[in-house]
RNA sequence: GGGUCUAUAGCCAAGUGGUAAGGCGUGGGACUGCAACUCCCUGAUCGUUGGUUCAAAUCCGACUAGACCCU
């Protein structure tokens, strides 16, 4: 088949497993679709899928970059293309398994992005002055006056492009013909299920993870913005509990799950699957279903 | 049996006469270069019941519940 599989949801439903199945099925290689799990290194935290686990599926964009490395969606929607088109190219079948919805839709859909050279912090200037610099240069810009990140993106964006970014064109335009698979279950049994998993991976060595790169005092993007990390690092600090550290993962991971949904069912068109979880097969028996209908 | 104290949203909690701060959680949402990021929105008539007052969460009484102390 030429169609690209597409695997969505909430953090912890069951994506990774269900990826390897329908490898398996469709002779697929999977490509990773999470802006954390590209560094080497971090792995609990992430929970990136183990060596055992690929069941010698051929993995891509997991581990391709250093922790000390700046990685952004500008560079993963090249990477990924070009994985897409070599494993087309084999006549095999690319699955994109992952939860970074910006990363997805940047891969898939028509979203440009141009060579930039400079980037400036404004670190000088208040809140205000930079809203009040957006406004001047992009009157019709709809972010929020406390966004500062975006706000400072924006102007950014104008600097190197000579336009504002409100003008960049909304785009709903696939670029390629894609299957989106979406796994999901209540809240409810979500929230328990990740609660669990923090618990699992503290079993299986998160503390030992974190405090290896603590102690290196590493503090890079891609070290400070997965959960998990820096919630221990603020317990080694001691400015928290143990307790507490735990505890913020687990209501980060379940904020993070919300807002993944918020940004699958309103920016894509995902095909939604209750998970059953006492039987997995039967879920992948209705999503194989579901692909051989729609090939 | 007697006494003291407490009782405000799911949780924490401010407010002691003029019609309920805030934090957390929860739910919803935005998001084209840090996206597991960043940001926005989101609730109560104050244990129950009488009374005083123009006006009570705020004062008085009773009741209920909880905490503590005494016997």
């Amino acid at each position: 088949m030429k169609k690209i599989i597409v695997i969505v949801g909430p953090t912890g439903v069951g994506k990774t497993k269900l990826s390897i199945e329908l490898a398996k099925k469709y002779s697929g290689e999977i490509i990773n679709a999470d802006s954390t799990q590209v560094y080497r290194e971090l792995n609990i935290a992430t929970a990136k899928i183990t060596e055992e686990e690929k069941e010698n599926i051929k993995h891509h964009l997991f581990d391709i970059k250093d922790i000390q490395d700046f990685y952004s969606v500008f560079d993963y929607q090249q990477d990924c293309r070009k994985k897409i088109e070599e494993i087309l190219n084999k006549n095999k079948t690319p699955i994109l398994v992952g939860g970074t919805g910006l990363y997805i839709k940047a891969a898939l859909y028509d979203y440009k992005f141009n060579e930039e050279e400079n980037f400036q912090s404004f670190d000088d200037l208040t809140d205000e002055e930079l809203y009040q610099k957006l406004l001047e240069i992009d009157p019709h810009s709809e972010i929020h006056k406390n966004n500062r990140k975006r706000i400072v993106r924006a102007i950014n964006y104008f600097l190197n492009n000579n336009k504002p970014l409100s003008e960049n064109l909304k785009t709903n335009r696939l670029l390629y013909d894609c299957i989106f698979i979406g796994l999901t279950t209540d809240r409810e049994n979500l929230y328990n299920i990740i609660n669990n998993r923090v618990e699992k991976m503290l079993d299986i060595g998160l503390m030992a993870e974190a405090k290896k790169l603590y102690d290196r005092k590493i503090r890079t993007k891609a070290v400070m913005t997965p959960i998990g990390y820096k919630e221990l690092f603020d317990y080694f600090d001691k400015k928290i509990s143990l307790e507490e550290a735990i505890d913020l993962i687990k209501r980060h991971s379940r904020h993070y799950a919300k807002r993944q949904y918020t940004w699958f069912n309103h920016q894509m068109n995902i095909n939604w699957f209750n998970v059953d979880y006492e039987n997995f097969n039967n879920t992948i028996k209705e999503i194989e279903e579901f692909i051989q209908n729609n090939r």
